[in-house]
DNA sequence: CAGTATCCTATTAGATACTG
DNA sequence: CAGTATCTAATAGGATACTG
């Protein structure tokens, strides 16, 4: 496994959970593994879901979360290019912080602006519809 | 409750995610919250759990915390000033969140550089010791 | 004791343009 | 399609000094 790159330690017990959380800081790396869960994405299926990241910080923060083997990056060489994200088994194990950190917000966070009319949810609810109305298709 | 600061939300159903996270990053607000777990600490209590964070860092982060309601802020109006500070509900609500966090980082992170020989870890432990030691008394 | 105030640096993130 | 490269703006974070 390449070079992890956690933030700086403390370390005090508390530092753990530093150093878990600073796996999955960064503006949007829980929104990635979040969409990961549901399975293997494409880069610009990735895109599509996080309507307001970047391509640089995109490719940046799976870049990273490779570097913390947390995705696997598969590249089909071929043309047009073809690079598949999905989870390692270090990134599945996750699953139980990223519930806790959804089930806590789901009851805590208001989403004042956001209607949450989306909530899809269910892992077999496709959220394909969403995409097409937002992007108008590809 | 004042003004919450969460991050610019994104907002698909990861967004949750991301806006529970935003209320826990930020390098210290972690420990903090973890060691506010144990019970009420003041201001330089918290200093000495955290003997690489800054005065201003602690002091924005306890802020930021208290504006997203996740602490409280108890001021006693006496000289020398006495200030404590304790979870609120909200913040209490977060410690499956914390749990999962500690859990994940137990189980997955090496821990490599830094040695736990430290562990003071019980309140009645006083360290001040290390206080004298760093800035030779007050 | 528990902060503020300043100043400064480093890291992050966005826009835009280009490419195998 | 899935990226790089470059440049710039914003933010986070640190050092140090001062204060009610």
């Amino acid at each position: 496994m390449p070079r992890m790159r956690h933030r700086r330690l403390d370390c005090s017990p508390g530092c753990v959970v530093e150093a878990t959380l600073s796996l999955i800081d960064g503006k949007w790396k829980g929104v990635v593994l979040y969409h990961l869960l549901d399975g293997t994405l494409r880069f610009n299926e990735l895109r599509r879901r996080l309507p307001n990241v970047t391509q640089r910080m995109l490719t940046n923060q799976l870049r990273e979360l490779e570097t913390d083997g947390l995705i696997a990056r598969k590249v089909y060489a071929q043309v047009p290019p073809k690079v598949e994200y999905s989870l390692t088994a270090r990134g599945r194990s996750l699953q139980p912080v990223m519930a806790a950190l959804k089930a806590w917000g789901d009851a805590h966070i208001a989403l004042e602006s956001n209607p949450p009319a989306v909530v899809p949810e269910r892992p077999d609810a496709p959220s394909r519809l969403l995409d097409a109305a937002r992007v108008g298709a590809v």
